[in-house]
DNA sequence: CGATTTTGACCAGCGC
DNA sequence: GCGCTGGTCAAAATCG
């Protein structure tokens, strides 16, 4: 099953370089994740092509979620973290977000019946990395989150 | 034939 | 310590 799923959010190449990412209004705080370090902010994010590659008008139901901390706002975590993730209703696993990743691990999670999915830019100098997995309560949601900062511009 | 995936082993942190 | 857990390594297999 091939993926053409064109999922667009703050970091992907587009907008890499754009530091003041705001978090759209419409988006809410959902409250805290039990097993992750992060909360969960919902919101829509779109999906602007559908496997087909045809304009898609299905936009998937996302959250993002974040590391918490005392008083800490979503973007001021952000911004001193770079680490964060998106809860996307979803039937692929490996949403396109512009930058080529290889794989470096798989394990299984206390907790929960799917496996968790490490990995990295496929960049050499790059540091970023992410994880992928199922979300535990809802199956139909996949978590993808990101950990640092890109420092290359290009996808691949 | 180079890049990526697969998969068990390995490692580090933590609670007991 | 020891064992549990999550994260990473790396060699072999697989892919394109």
């Amino acid at each position: 099953m091939s993926n053409n799923n064109s999922f667009r959010l703050p970091g992907s190449p587009e907008s890499a370089y754009q530091s003041n990412f705001e978090f759209p209004d419409e988006w809410t705080f959902d409250g805290w994740l039990e097993d992750y370090p992060e909360a969960i902010i919902s919101g829509p994010i779109q999906f602007p092509f559908n496997q087909d590659n045809e304009a898609n008008d299905f936009a998937g139901t996302s959250s993002l979620l974040r590391v918490p901390g005392e008083n800490e706002t979503v973007r001021e975590r952000r911004e001193a973290r770079e680490r964060y993730a998106f809860k996307t209703k979803s039937e692929v696993e490996i949403l396109d977000d512009g930058y080529r990743w290889r794989k470096y691990g798989k394990k299984m999670v206390k907790n929960s019946p799917n496996p968790r999915n490490y990995y990295r830019c496929s960049v050499e100098v790059c540091p970023v990395k992410k994880r992928v997995e199922r979300d535990k309560d809802d199956p139909s949601y996949v978590i993808t989150t990101y950990d640092g900062i890109h420092n290359h511009r290009s996808a691949s």
